[in-house]
DNA sequence: GTCTATACCGTGATAGAC
DNA sequence: GTCTATCACGGTATAGAC
């Protein structure tokens, strides 16, 4: 088979393996050759659909990004709405980690991260905020979301007790942090966006806009 | 040369060459034979001395970490010695910002990382908060200290003023963001400081600790 | 325009000579 | 403890079949 009538790849089906891979294996398991036997063709051929390995994972990223609901920034209070998407945000990253590394780095080139970026801005500048503190307030959120979405904080601990022996006294426990991981990560999370929520809100309400 | 009587290598040697490359061009630019070249020696005699290109990245990362000041611990209020703390960690992972994506995974076996959660967490239960409570401090702040060395929120975006056209309205001068990285990444993370250690002083102060 | 086949070069890592 | 030689695998460029 040299050319299909039918071709056999397409953008769509291409994100799609790349995104079952990366959420399965990880990011490392991603190699061209993989890709392509799984989708049953021979490693080149997706270089007819996208000019690099980088091009695909990006969409992938996009994909990923592009789930996060914004429209609640259409009809909430900034407060309520900054909490629904960042509990968004954080859902969907907590449903693929695998590729929170790509999208750690900014919303780059990507539609869907520029128009999230767009509607929280928009928001928070239609609160009344100003601009830069618009922009300080948004790139926190994002500390926050990816911040607890990368460096899953239980999960750097090892769940070896032997590890933490008489030179770290507080953390004798620490093995026990991997079997609570996502309770510890959640409570973490949670918290930080109460703080972060209700410190601005008081803020906002003495007229400290800026 | 087979066997010089005097070893060309060192751990030591091969660390701070290691970190030399990554903050001069990258995490990429780090590989075994252009790190054995920079040491004047052939690729696999690195491995005399270390078993893995992780394990010499790892080093690096606890030579980083090593440099935080933790000493803040033993004579400030928690309050203060917090936000000394985070200051200092914040500044360190500027200065190397190539390798923040290696510390971000959590601390992992890194003795310098180990201390330091402990010196975190020892002082939070000194001050009087539950373990649960101490634990998820202590991960809010690792959250916003890494997620905002990693993804400076202005870099995300490209000086490219083409990109932000009528779809994205409120965007139209994020190009000019790029100019002003700096301020932008300073200004939101000391104010997420100031949010998040207010409103832990706040609860402290009620005496909800936990 | 979409596939297969082949090939190039750089990577991390290993084996064995000195 | 360092060398040389070698391996398998990675991204990707190219040529050719249809």
């Amino acid at each position: 088979m040299a050319r299909p009538r039918q071709a056999l790849l397409t953008r769509e089906r291409i994100v799609e393996a790349a995104a079952a891979l990366i959420d399965a294996e990880g990011l490392d398991a991603l190699s061209m050759r993989r890709l392509a036997t799984e989708l049953g063709v021979q490693g080149p051929s997706l270089y007819n659909h996208f000019a690099t390995k980088a091009e695909i994972v990006d969409a992938v990223a996009e994909s990923v990004v592009a789930q996060v609901d914004i429209d609640v920034f259409h009809h909430s209070d900034w407060r309520e709405a900054l909490r629904l998407w960042a509990k968004s945000y954080h859902a969907v990253l907590t449903a693929h980690p695998n590729i929170v590394p790509v999208l750690a780095t900014g919303p780059g080139r990507r539609p869907a991260g520029l128009a999230m970026a767009e509607a929280v801005y928009g928001a928070l500048l239609d609160a009344g905020w100003s601009r830069a503190r618009a922009t300080h307030i948004g790139a926190l959120m994002r500390y926050l979301i990816t911040g607890s979405a990368l460096g899953s904080f239980a999960l750097g601990f090892e769940a070896d007790p032997g590890l933490y022996d008489e030179r770290y006294p507080h953390l004798h426990r620490a093995h026990e942090l991997a079997a609570h991981r996502d309770a510890v990560d959640e409570g973490a999370f949670e918290l930080g966006l109460d703080l972060l929520i209700a410190g601005l809100t008081e803020r906002y309400d003495q007229g400290v806009r800026r």
